[in-house]
DNA sequence: CAGAGGATCGGCT
DNA sequence: GCCGATCCTCTGG
């Protein structure tokens, strides 16, 4: 297990996407707890997207999109919830990754009380908002560095699993593009089960875990 | 300053 | 599967 540097990561938004896929965020909470969770599903949102939020230039919500590659980048959507990105290519360039599905490793107490009612494992950190929610993630870690931040960080362990793609999910523009990305056959995706074919059937005895 | 729309979620049918 | 909640952000006048 080792941390992730800046220096580790690829620039470009497409190839860090996929670089995404199997390898682990760490949050360390203000009261000094810890949680993590394996990233099973991203989208990548690069240069001349028309469904990024970058597309019509810097604001101040997605200015953290323009920051060097490895930045943090949380908004806040439909009036209920946040969502995590990594911010990618080189500064000035406003691009991003989000995250949008992890698979529960460490600190699963933590998160559920997080998330407020019981919730079943495979529904933890199904969704960018549930993400969010479980790992206290709001604007106050928007432009956090993830090469040196102490409350948020990635790291690798050698776990490479093969990876799919698909149409992302929710958009209106550019919705035809294949920039989901997933660990084939995991249990802990979201969306549609059409965006992943491979992924095991989740039935009622699986919910009661 | 008003209006529209959004990288979602959870509840209900 | 569909729909509404909810509120922030950006755009246009």
């Amino acid at each position: 297990m080792r941390r992730l540097r800046r220096t580790d990561v690829p620039l470009a938004t497409d190839a860090f996407a996929r670089f995404l896929i199997g390898k682990i965020v760490f949050r360390r909470f203000d009261d000094g707890a810890m949680a993590s969770g394996r990233i099973v599903e991203v989208e990548a949102y690069g240069p001349g997207d028309a469904a990024s939020h970058a597309f019509r230039g810097r604001t101040p919500r997605n200015s953290s999109m323009f920051l060097a590659n490895f930045h943090a980048y949380v908004y806040f959507i439909y009036g209920s919830a946040f969502c995590l990105n990594i911010s990618s290519e080189a500064a000035g360039t406003g691009a991003a990754v989000l995250i949008r599905a992890l698979e529960p490793l460490d600190g699963r107490a933590e998160m559920q009380v997080r998330r407020g009612s019981a919730v079943s494992i495979l529904d933890l950190l199904r969704g960018p908002g549930r993400i969010c929610a479980a790992l206290t993630i709001d604007r106050r870690l928007d432009g956090a560095d993830l090469d040196t931040d102490e409350r948020l960080w990635l790291a690798q362990d050698g776990y490479a699993p093969p990876i799919g793609s698909s149409t992302r999910i929710g958009l209106s523009r550019a919705a035809d593009l294949n920039h989901r990305y997933y660990a084939c056959g995991s249990r802990y995706l979201s969306g549609r089960r059409a965006l992943s074919p491979d992924r095991p059937f989740i039935g009622s005895s699986d919910l009661a875990n």
